[in-house]
DNA sequence: CGCGTACCGTACCGTACAGTACGCCGGGTA
DNA sequence: TACCCGGCGTACTGTACGGTACGGTACGCG
């Protein structure tokens, strides 16, 4: 069922069927985001069209309509994101430390990054008009997926006797306010904060520390 | 050449001058409040002119162009926010609590409001195209308005030995996202999730006692 | 070779909407 | 009474953009 027998591509992104789009289509799916990214409200099909070189007509066979194209787009972006599904067993102290880390360091790396503030953009305009569930795709690929990667370690945690609390998405939401703050809100406000990589460490750290604080217990 | 009596109002909210609505402008933009409120993106120049039974030539005759429409509407929005700035004196713990409660439930009934989150929404979709910063204008009395209200305190607690902590930026940045957590993106983002006036009691009780677990001090 | 298919480029259509022009009314002033 | 003038309603203009139609080109296949 892979592509590449270049033949009768049907539109892509439609609701039910994530049908991965050719590469072909994918370059126009770049070209989405990279027109996003430069000038969010530039995003028209003409615009797309040119920037890719591909005719309308075309756009409009393969993804339907411009939310078809949308739509696409946000699951083009999200299926380079979470990239691995880490298989947790034996935690011990640091490891824990270790894997909070990684997940928060992901987490804001992701969510600094223009491609996402700019996707989230679109999304949160999106949501204001009913139709098209844009921003539910994107909460399902970005909060939501991560959150499902995190509470196992979280439990994990739990039940190496390293953490305690009672319901681990409550635990969860914790972390991922004392990761995120107030950062997503601003940039998407407009804001310009340009985090660097030891920065985001640093963040990701101090995060952990609270976190750890707050449910950790002093390991046996 | 004009009597600067109670007539010849000139244009509202035009960047510098923040010359406060008359009533009637009040009234047209708590129409557009409404507008926002029913369906984000009816908002049209024409919707506002019928609901509030004025013409469009009054809108920009008073408010120069969509934008200044827009931006008089957040300001007006801000200005019944922030009522009240409390002076902090004498703190002692049950004080310090009883105010950090209190901020936490006012910012959290903030951004769960209807309105604050079609604002919202309309100022991020704004900040994605350059121009008229409206994104800047919620910011400024959302997030940092509510940040210089709560860091006297922060500093008041410290001060009495409270409270321990080097940056009170940095501290509220914390406290703000033990707050907030995933509630806002999720709400710009579309999802429904109504929290009642308890549920926002024990969430904010709740980010209370972690921030106080995180920066308090045993009281002496 | 002719035929179908996939696609590009461009011209085109309809509509929605920001912004403007103008006629009319009602109330304040003399 | 006459006359302003602020504001209402409505008709109008220009344009941007979503969506469609159509001609032209390259390519694979019988």
């Amino acid at each position: 069922m892979r592509s590449n027998l270049a033949t009768d591509q049907e539109t892509v992104g439609a609701a039910d069927a994530p049908e991965l789009p050719s590469v072909r289509q994918r370059a126009v799916l770049d070209a989405v985001l990279g027109l996003m990214v430069e000038d969010g409200d530039q995003l028209t099909m003409d615009a797309v069209a040119r920037r890719a070189s591909c005719s309308k007509e075309t756009l409009y066979k393969w993804f339907g309509d411009r939310d078809g194209l949308l739509t696409a787009t946000v699951q083009w972006q999200a299926s380079r994101v979470h990239a691995g599904r880490d298989a947790v067993q034996s935690l011990d102290g640091a490891t824990l430390r270790e894997h909070l880390q990684d997940f928060a360091v992901t987490w804001l790396t992701v969510i600094t990054s223009e491609s996402s503030v700019a996707l989230n953009r679109i999304a949160v305009a999106h949501a204001g008009s009913r139709k098209s569930n844009l921003g539910g795709i994107v909460l399902a690929n970005g909060r939501f997926a991560i959150g499902e990667r995190v509470k196992p370690v979280l439990e994990a945690g739990r039940a190496a006797g390293l953490l305690a609390f009672a319901d681990s998405e409550a635990a969860f939401r914790t972390f991922f306010g004392l990761v995120g703050r107030d950062i997503q809100i601003r940039l998407l406000l407009g804001e310009v904060l340009d985090l660097d990589g030891d920065e985001i460490r640093r963040d990701a750290g101090r995060a952990v520390e609270q976190f750890l604080a707050l449910y950790g217990r002093a390991e046996p």
